[in-house]
DNA sequence: TAGATTGTTAATCGATTAACAATC
DNA sequence: TAGATTGTTAATCGATTAACAATC
């Protein structure tokens, strides 16, 4: 069974089950079925038997699914069995955030450049990078083979930023402006808007007139 | 047209066509159409205008949407003609993070009071906000009418602490902790989980044997 | 064996799109 | 008026679920 075209919503969620799964192991527990996965994260086991059939057969009738099996297939199928360089842009409140977040690592990923174009910021000083000017940007995504970014800049400068990094080569972007990205088809966004969720949340929250939430 | 009971998709979407929409004011854009949003967004006009038409007619054949009057449809329709308060757990690098983040006053929401466990940053300083025990949470919330409740503890922490949340009467949580929350139908949960995306586009980005990225 | 759970197919359900009459 | 765009219905498309034979 070769790739018969993955729904894009079946590929959103294997780093749910992945991120279960490596709980999961951390904890110990070392089977795992498609029932006892569905009930943690709120969907069907039939959805999870479904999504992982696409990819091929993980499990054994009667047990379940290896709990270390899965998690190591699921990084595989993903693109985890190695560690992704990004660049950041953007080195204000929001971006300093970003290098610290210690998650990335743990989980395939880390910063391995920051640009920023306040002159003010270039330096040694934050949070252990050095902080370099957007013009550099070109050459070192081709010097060292960079696939990913993550704009943390205002607003504002975000589109002609992500202009920039589509010409530079970068092929996906995470974007934490608060604004909708226009990419060409070939480069991937997506987008860290916590407030967008609030808002939606919040729906629900209004009057009771209002529909329930959905299951 | 009352409530016909609108599909959860739409409510997710309708805080992006408002982002949009606060972005075309913010430009002195005062008119536009499901075409332009649609062309801004990326997704299709049609969809654009089923949506909106669950909640009402707000445009004009001819013309389009009036700016300025669809964006505080919108804020209407969401709940967004007032501003809501949150309670913080969390007070740690991450929590910090997000008590700097200037995105949410501007949009609709305040973090109104902050909860740590850690006996040491019980005090005054971060961020202007005095870091209380989490004993003190469910008199908070009960006192001051709060519904809304961000996440930012480590993992382990998460679900014990939702479940006190969850006692407490908090009725939306926004959780910053790379693990899926268990909770009663009632309440609403979002997650913010920056690694989720990455993994995601990463699919893209493996093999040429890979399928295309989706429209 | 009896009990459990997978992988998969077919049926259901719901969301998106296409198309167009209404009308500004 | 001619041109444009909405609001809405019906058709299409795709995703989820139910169910069960296979089998550990």
């Amino acid at each position: 069974m070769p790739d018969t075209q993955v729904p894009d919503m079946v590929v959103a969620r294997l780093p749910l089950y992945l991120r279960t799964l490596r709980y999961l192991e951390s904890a110990g527990i070392e089977v795992t079925s498609s029932q006892d996965l569905a009930a943690r994260l709120g969907v069907s086991s039939a959805q999870i038997r479904k999504d992982l059939s696409y990819f091929g057969r993980f499990g054994k009738q009667g047990t379940g699914y290896e709990t270390a099996n899965l998690r190591s297939q699921l990084e595989k199928i993903l693109g985890l069995d190695r560690r992704w360089p990004m660049i950041l842009v953007g080195a204000g409140a929001l971006g300093q955030a970003v290098m610290h977040y210690a998650g990335f690592y743990e989980r395939g990923f880390y910063i391995a450049h920051v640009f920023d174009s306040d002159l003010a910021k270039l330096g040694h000083d934050l949070a252990g990078f050095v902080v370099r000017p957007p013009e550099e940007i070109p050459a070192c995504v081709r010097e060292n083979d960079i696939r990913i970014a993550i704009v943390a800049v205002p607003s504002e400068a975000a589109q002609a930023v992500t202009d920039e990094l589509v010409d530079a080569g970068i092929e996906a972007i995470l974007n934490y402006a608060p604004m909708s990205l226009t990419v060409p088809r070939r480069v991937q966004v997506q987008q860290i808007d916590p407030v967008v969720h609030l808002q939606h949340m919040v729906y629900y929250l209004t009057g009771a007139t209002r529909s329930s939430p959905p299951a």
